[in-house]
DNA sequence: TTCTTCGGATGACATTTGTCACTTTCTTTT
DNA sequence: AAAAGAAAGTGACAAATGTCATCCGAAGAA
């Protein structure tokens, strides 16, 4: 498997390297150092995978994927960044990049690329993260760590379908005034004012 | 690395775990064939990454994964399926799950192992393609046919931001009772009862 | 000029909601 | 057995909410 690694950061750039060909199958034939380096590299070598950084001087590798995936609709981009922006995710992704992954876990960037040659995409931890927020404003949430229980959390769904404080008490069968108990213990907890806000905040962070 | 493989084709199965075993980094533990045994096995072996298809009697695999990382976070859980259906990627990727691949490519699967047990998630090709639909189709409301008026959509812009009447008036230079026989108007309008609902309604219909 | 419409406002009313202090009952802990 | 917690409930209260009938003034339409 030939790699072609494009990173401004010869330091990065070179243990990339390193780490890369100490595993038998990959084999790195040939560095840069920016957006036009890859595209004349690329070009020239033909790799199976462009491991590309995304900020980089003169042009960035965003730029530089665009005219390579132009012209060479099925090459094999991995980007590779040291931070997960927005609008870099979503760009990489509209223009066919095969992943986005953070140099901070570069220890799997091998198998990452095993997975890129065989058609597939990777994305990082934190990158993956952060797609049901782009995809529908939604971002999960840790219940736990706000010490919201089993019953609170089938409070919050409750209210979240639109259920009045009764009916949520005959769906749980618990009285009126329980399930209001629970509910103003849940603003609390989450600094909220009332089960609209709650409504929202369920929409825009759980799920 | 430890894998729980769970399917309910038998022969699928199968052939999945001899490809897994023939590399020698994975070790197959157990093998299921629907979502209440995935349930079982994991809580039995609480294996690295949890292989798994879809569609399955009795219990699917999105319910069972749900039910899972409610109780292990860090579930590492790979989707492998036949088809490519919006609603369950969608779904895999709120869960927090670590991929999606398809079965017909299941020569890929065992780099996609790799990369997931070093925290990176993996999506089969025809997968990824479909992510800038789903990004950019978040489905709008059309105001217009339902005789909403531009004074009542900023209104209901602000009770989705969470604002009480008395807030909304005070935004909106009105009267606190004004904006309540606005709000009334709205719900009739939308067959809504309550704030709460116009709230929920806003998020999963407009934006 | 009247008539009508429309944006906005009032006031009154019944409900719903959120808060709080306190009780009961059952289960753990010590 | 006594103490300490949970889980659930009660009652009371203030505030917010939703509904309705009605009113007012300005702008158009007849």
């Amino acid at each position: 498997m030939n790699i072609l690694i494009v990173d401004d950061d010869k330091l990065v750039a070179l243990s990339l390297k390193t780490i890369l060909e100490s595993t038998d199958r990959i084999n790195v034939i040939a560095m840069g150092a920016d957006g036009s380096d890859a595209i004349t590299l690329f070009e020239e070598h033909k790799p199976d995978v462009l491991l590309m950084d995304i900020r980089m001087d003169k042009m960035t590798g965003l730029e530089a994927g665009e005219i390579i995936l132009k012209k060479h609709p099925d090459a094999k981009i991995l980007y590779l960044t040291t931070f997960s922006d927005d609008e870099y995710i979503v760009r990489a992704l509209n223009m066919g990049a095969k992943g986005y992954i953070l140099k901070q876990d570069f220890e799997g960037i091998a198998p990452a690329l095993e997975a890129v040659m065989n058609g597939q995409s990777v994305f990082g931890e934190k990158i993956i993260e952060k797609l049901p927020v782009l995809i529908n404003n939604k971002s999960r949430f840790d219940f736990s760590e706000h010490d919201i229980n089993e019953k609170e959390q089938e409070i919050i769904t409750l209210v979240a379908e639109g259920l009045s404080n009764k009916e949520i008490a005959s769906e749980l069968f618990l009285s009126e005034g329980t399930v209001r108990n629970y509910l103003s213990e849940i603003l609390e907890k989450l600094e909220l004012r009332d089960r609209t806000q709650l409504a929202i905040f369920y929409y825009t962070n759980v799920k």
